[in-house]
DNA sequence: TTGTGTGCAAACACTTTGCACCCGT
DNA sequence: ACGGGTGCAAAGTGTTTGCACACAA
């Protein structure tokens, strides 16, 4: 909140009640979310004069973007979030059949794309990884499927 | 086109005039296109009665993928294809300036990415790796854009 | 002839924008 | 009081769908 104020004041903009309210509601969980997930969760948790609308809530995750506190990516053709904030860089496993994301970090990732970006003349600024496949917990589940099959 | 055929066969699918005009366009060039691209290149080849419609499009595109026909990506929230078939596999480089897509193969990505896969216990099936940055040719632009800034 | 495919227009999901009013500074 | 911020509704994108007609099998 503190590094959002700083960015807003940087910027003359100014720290309203809204942009409070959402900042507050992101940085209290560290899970990955996409904007609709956002806008339902304030809207239960802040019904009534204080609610913050779909626009704002656009509006204000795009600041939380250029400020750098948030990292957004494309999954599938929608937008997710996740903090970046002194979080450190990492990237991600999808599961394909729950949509859970976990995290992972491989420096060797790293190496190796700079190498290739070396070799093309290309001037790496990032990237993004994603693997996708079926997480420990769908396959558990995937197993029990399968096996009530085979008995019929 | 016959790999198509069969696929459409073996669906109880029909060969139809669009379709046969979609899929030879497509496969008569190898680079990397976007449904508005290819739309439009069909509306300026074929003007008329034999267009294709922006949904058959959407459609038979999907139908593409479906056989293993084309490869979709999600790049920056709009679906970007490329042949698939009796193509190798390999990721993307990703000019940010001017969106070119250049392409690089990695046998040491995939055993990196299986080996984060196993550790994690999670079953791959497949991964999207996006290395973003500037090309040689954008890097040479931005270097004389600095010059001509640099005597101001 | 049967039922899939097509074009059209409209619906869709997600995100952005125009505008009158509100509120931090 | 000023100028940016907000909510509302409406406009944008890119993509999909409902439907009546057309056409491949």
């Amino acid at each position: 909140m503190e590094r959002f104020e700083e960015y807003l004041q940087a910027k003359g903009k100014r720290i309203t009640q809204p942009r409070r309210i959402l900042v507050e509601h992101v940085f209290s969980k560290h899970e990955h979310f996409d904007a609709d997930a956002l806008i339902e969760e304030l809207a239960q948790r802040d019904a009534g004069p204080k609610r913050v609308s779909r626009p704002t809530v656009y509006r204000t995750l795009n600041e939380l973007v250029e400020a750098g506190l948030l990292r957004k990516m494309d999954i599938g053709g929608r937008a997710v979030y996740e903090h970046d904030y002194g979080y450190p860089d990492h990237d991600h496993l999808y599961c394909t059949q729950c949509g859970k994301l976990s995290e992972f970090h491989s420096e060797e990732l790293i190496r190796l794309r700079d190498a290739v970006g070396r070799e093309q003349g290309f001037r790496v600024t990032g990237h993004k990884f994603i693997v996708n496949g079926t997480c420990q917990e769908c396959q558990r589940k995937t197993r029990r499927q399968k096996r009530k099959v085979d008995l019929i």
